[in-house]
DNA sequence: ACAGTTTTGTGAACAGTGTTCAATAAAATA
DNA sequence: TATTTTATTGAACACTGTTCACAAAACTGT
């Protein structure tokens, strides 16, 4: 049996996670604060500071988590024996379904920005290898030209693109694209990018 | 000659925007404080508000600025007498190093968020068609079977994707991509994407 | 030029943040 | 159980953006 001591502290932070989890996902990022979290998983506002460095460690997890579900979303996406280009749209139409349906958790996994000259934990930069992952495989086959560096580079590029039209698509203040053409655009768009040489 | 008010008043707000402007570029949009802002226009703390109806709006106004100097940027960033290919992978180099060089006021432009449910007045969303407007004509010249409607939404998707590369690499803390191979990364993205039919 | 009116600038006070810390409670250890 | 170590508490702190009663300045009509 565990430590008393060690079960009680990783209760607390589940505790904390999940009630940071719920402000994000419910007020989005600027609606977290520390009274709030701290009063919603039944704990003293001191006690945050005890289970995490600060706020911004405390929302770095519930990115972690965001990391994960976005990952198995994507894996989901992909139907059974779809070809590599129908692997690539499929990727990116469930990319534009997390995005849409958990939009202020996705939001906040790439607004969030940490103090000048802090760097997120290498751990939590591993995790964002899941945006990538899933590309590899069906752009090697689309685009056998390409080396390993490259095709690494290539998948970073396609993703970012596509992230970029989702974003500037769904953040619609500055030039907003409807959101019944963005899944017409963000298709075009990858199918342009895998075209084979 | 003008009021002695309307003077005094555009002087104050002309000062606060410069003060901001150059705190923005130096430490960021998070480094942007109304004590300080206001120490520096040489002003009370209070003026501020009496000039502006709060610090997102003045925010506004140094973007306001930054999408000039971007408009212009993109302009001379284009040879005289290239072609629609070229000018398009011109544009997209110009932006490249406009937000390399002006990489704080850039990341302002598109990190700044407004408060749930506020929306940019409608004079500074117009500005935001400086980042497609030069893309339309040689966009129109590679696709002409793009209807209209469909050529202005083709050009927001091109500007968006080129943005999002350019945004993941500078804000590296995600799957980053070296700056050497940036240039590379959106030239071809931008190939892609500008192929005719 | 002056008195009265309106507008603007001032900076102390306010309300809302994240974070710390001496005191308290709880748990581990001997 | 007694002692030591650790975790939790919530009041206090430092630092935000914003307001507001008051003072200064600028305009207006005579």
């Amino acid at each position: 049996m565990r430590n008393k001591r060690e079960e009680a502290r990783d209760d607390l932070r589940k505790r904390l996670i999940d009630a940071a989890e719920a402000r994000i996902a419910g007020h989005g990022l600027r609606g977290l604060k520390a009274r709030d979290v701290t009063a919603d998983a039944g704990c003293a506002l001191g006690a945050l500071y005890t289970a995490f460095d600060d706020l911004d460690a405390l929302i770095l997890h519930v990115n972690s988590r965001t990391l994960t579900r976005l990952g198995t979303a994507l894996q989901t996406s992909v139907p059974q024996g779809a070809d590599p280009k129908d692997t690539m749209a499929a990727l990116a139409m469930g990319y534009v379904g997390f995005a849409l349906g958990n939009f202020h958790l996705w939001s906040a996994l790439f607004n969030h920005r940490l103090p000048e000259g802090i760097e997120a934990p290498d751990w939590h930069r591993a995790e964002h290898a899941v945006l990538i992952e899933q590309i590899i495989a069906p752009l090697h086959a689309l685009r056998p030209d390409l080396s390993p560096m490259a095709l690494q580079q290539r998948a970073k590029t396609v993703f970012a693109a596509v992230h970029g039209v989702v974003q500037l698509a769904l953040h619609g203040r500055f030039v907003g694209t409807p959101h019944e053409v963005l899944a017409d655009e963000v298709a075009a768009l990858v199918q342009a990018m895998t075209r084979g040489l």
